[in-house]
RNA sequence: GGGGAGAUACUCAAGCGGCCAACGAGGGCAGACUGUAAAUCUGCUGACUACGUCUUCGCAGGUUCGAAUCCUGCUCUCCCCA
């Protein structure tokens, strides 16, 4: 048997595989997509699904446990992708457009050392365009990034540029930012375009709510991610992976600020059975305790035994707070934007570098000195450059930030382990509430 | 020497009798930014005893109910011709 499959063969010609050896065509593919080993262990054919993937290697992402905080909910873990192995709590950085924007890949991987990063389904879409980065044999080649990826599917665009689109059921009508041409973004289209781009974890497409969201307009909206949530599974099944590397797929939980919505959304979701979950919706400018008492809530009911990704969060604080609520997955584009926009996070507060008083503080930008330029320049340098409005202010800044946020998660993890993460986080809270 | 143009707030630059404490841009100061339409956006930027008052548009006079705007003289700058 071993011989009929390869890790090159696609899904379906492993689904037919499968099929032969299967008395009950009962389950899907995506079943077993989603669940791995355990569901082929359902289907009494262990022995040769597991010849399977031990010939080929084909992994699926996998999540283990590695240490849960005695004093809050907070968990390390590790999900392992083809590209590697990420050690969470995680924060990701965003790199939307095929680049964590001011920063070489060298630096980025060398000084900030980030297991994963983010890119955006929509924005790459639009440019290079799909075919481009087909052509290049998927994203981590054109952009010579060897370990994993994230795309998120154009579900927060769907929020963020709603002036330019309408939502239907069958999916959302796009006109490009860029030239004015229409796209429509459906549930399919969105897992096509994305085995495409070819993430080591993809995202199913999603209506990103605003804040605040009338209770009726957050509950049609969630049903509606539901069912499209079914025809991005659906539709994966038919989609062959187009790399040599698993793709995992991450639902997503919607429902606003309503816990009654969160928590039928965080039912559903953790009923289909993914690999991993994340929940979406927040930060888009409801105060911080909603958004605690929201992932608090859908926490409570997502499996432990899969890594949380909970979308766009955040602030230094409310990355502390929501591993303490159980979530090991972030990402935000605000070390990096903010790092361009002059501002600073550091353990003991946040800098604006462009204020005068810094005109004359001959001092390291942080004395913790977590990347090069912590130590390498001083604060009346950075904020020199950025008087001059010079292209390497914003580089230092964005270094200095991302080095900030990874060595934050990496710090919770030591102090999960430790076991003393809840008293640590307490203590940094307090001390990173300051503008200095 | 002759002819012409012009002098406006930190800078450039509009305004050419009342709606002007004076458009706009830059600069300066401050703020915002949460799955990136963001090297972006917003506010303030004459002085105060601050929903009002006072002093400003080269300098000095004048005309007018009222002038940055009109008139006279002066100072300075630029351009052209000798």
């Amino acid at each position: 048997m071993m011989h009929l499959l390869t890790k090159h063969d696609d899904l379906l010609t492993i689904e037919k595989f499968i099929l032969k050896f299967t008395i009950n065509n009962i389950f899907t593919l995506r079943k077993w997509c989603f669940i791995g080993v355990k569901f082929i262990k359902c289907l009494r054919v262990e022995a040769v699904l597991l010849i399977i993937f031990a010939d080929d290697r084909f992994l699926i992402m996998t999540f283990e446990l590695k240490a849960k905080d005695s004093q809050s909910k907070a968990r390390a873990g590790e999900v392992t992708t083809d590209h590697g192995v990420i050690e969470t709590p995680i924060f990701m950085p965003v790199g939307t457009v095929a680049t964590v924007k001011g920063v070489h890949q060298r630096e980025l991987k060398e000084e900030i050392n980030p297991d994963i990063i983010l890119g955006n389904t929509y924005h790459l879409y639009l440019r290079p365009q799909t075919h481009i980065l087909e052509k290049a044999g998927g994203l981590h080649k054109f952009m010579n990034w060897d370990r994993s990826i994230l795309t998120d599917s154009g579900g927060y665009q769907v929020y963020s540029l709603s002036a330019n689109r309408k939502i239907k059921e069958e999916g959302v009508k796009f006109k490009s930012h860029i030239d004015g041409s229409y796209h429509t973004f459906t549930p399919e289209n969105v897992m096509e375009i994305q085995r495409t781009i070819g993430a080591d974890i993809i995202m199913a497409f999603d209506e990103c709510t605003p804040y605040p969201c009338d209770y009726n307009y957050a509950k049609r909206s969630m049903h509606m991610t539901h069912r499209w949530l079914d025809r991005c599974i659906n539709h994966l099944e038919k989609t062959p992976l187009k790399y040599d590397y698993s793709q995992a797929f991450f639902p997503i939980v919607q429902g606003s600020t309503y816990k009654d919505l969160r928590m039928q959304s965080a039912e559903y979701i953790a009923n289909s059975g993914a690999v991993g979950n994340a929940i979406g919706g927040l930060s888009v400018g409801e105060p911080a305790e909603e958004m605690y008492a929201m992932t608090d809530v859908v926490c409570s009911i997502l499996p432990e035994d899969k890594p949380r990704y909970l979308m766009g969060v955040g602030t230094p604080i409310n990355i502390l707070e929501n591993i303490a609520l159980g979530v090991d997955m972030f990402d935000c584009v605000m070390p990096t934007r903010n790092a361009r926009n002059g501002m600073l996070f550091t353990a003991h507060g946040t800098i604006n570098i462009k204020n005068l008083k810094w005109a004359d503080d001959f001092s390291p930008i942080d004395e913790m000195g977590i990347t090069f330029v912590d130590t390498e320049y001083s604060k009346a340098y950075l904020r020199h450059l950025f008087t001059v409005n010079e292209l390497l202010g914003k580089q230092i800044a964005t270094i200095h930030n991302l080095g900030f946020y990874l060595w934050l998660v990496r710090e919770a993890r030591k102090h999960i382990l430790a076991g003393d993460f809840g008293i640590w986080k307490d203590k940094m809270v307090k001390q990173m509430n300051n503008r200095l």
